[in-house]
DNA sequence: TTTTATTATGTTATAGTATAACATTACTTT
DNA sequence: AAAGTAATGTTATACTATAACATAATAAAA
């Protein structure tokens, strides 16, 4: 089994997800402190929207939670959660799921990674992998082609373990399948 | 070596692109012929469209394109070349690079496959790969963790061969890279 | 500690990507 | 020719993202 390999990606539909959050946030503190980069309350607070739960959200929906809250301030433009959002990719606190265009928490924000992603077409949930024979297989092949790679980009679709058991329900909150192959 | 695996993928700079194209088109009309799909006019023009090069090419870009030939009728609206792409995707005749919005035509449309995708960030074209191995090890490797595929997401970001050589220039016309990893 | 520079956020406007809903036309089948 | 189906036209709008410039907050230098 290759090393730095998530065990258990998937966390079920009734985990102690308070925990996920507290200890992405904990992770977050420490790598910004680490590279002098400013973990601002806002960065923060979008940070915490996207742990709320292991589904990719839109960035217009982190908008939408912000004008929930908000007796605050003005209504936010979308140039303020974007920018929080970049951040938080810089610094690998979060990924971008491209084939959903949302973004959603980074498991293993200490580790450098290019991971991929278990993405449950039914409940809506990602697992985040980091395997690197995935890795390294995509890179000996491209290689073999005379490609240089830079970056991988690796989502799958499919069910989730929790999905497949009670399917009868059959939600599909996430469709793509533009192919019939 | 896996079968299916496309030996050559990258076409250099300079070859004979007439010869995809023309390749492209009849094998489009023996795939509609066979389902008893109808590749009309419009249909086969977008299919002709998207392969006027091997760079992946926006919905918009089409339309503009549709607009500059057309002293026929009048502007063609957006849901006139998305229902052609989506028939297109349908048959397997093009596929959509999800990290670019964007849309290339598929070299290898007679066999079903979950491809792989090689984008170099400097010329901007896409090679398209069909890699048992890579699919499988994915596949073998979501198994394990309980997670039941139904298809394959993947675009790697790079620079290919003819790119290396001569990479003084650095065009970049492709830029995602979003975490710092 | 004031000044200066830098970084972050606010604000307005607009660009880019995609689809819903309904009308019309063209093709197929009978 | 009539009826049914499939394709395209048309209008409007939703969703995703960034450019450009103004202001505010923080950090660094004097």
């Amino acid at each position: 089994m290759a090393k730095n390999e998530v065990l258990e990606p998937f966390h079920g539909h009734k985990h102690d997800h308070g925990h996920c959050i507290d200890e992405a946030l904990q992770a977050a503190d420490a790598i910004c402190s680490e590279a002098g980069a400013r973990l601002t309350p806002l960065r923060k607070h979008v940070l915490e929207m996207v742990w709320q739960s292991h589904e990719p959200v839109g960035a217009y929906d982190l908008l939408d939670t912000l004008h929930d809250e908000g007796t605050e301030k003005r209504r936010a433009a979308p140039p303020t959660v974007y920018r929080a959002l970049e951040f938080l990719l810089k610094h690998g606190l979060i990924h971008r799921i491209e084939s959903l265009n949302a973004y959603v928490g980074c498991g293993e924000p200490h580790n450098f990674h290019g991971a991929q992603f278990l993405i449950c077409q039914d409940c809506g949930s990602v697992a985040e992998l980091d395997d690197h024979d995935i890795a390294k297989t995509i890179s000996q092949k491209a290689k073999r082609q005379g490609f240089q790679v830079e970056q991988q980009m690796i989502e799958i679709l499919g069910l989730c373990p929790s999905c497949q058991i009670v399917d009868t329900s059959s939600n599909r909150k996430v469709e793509i399948v533009r192919h019939a192959s």
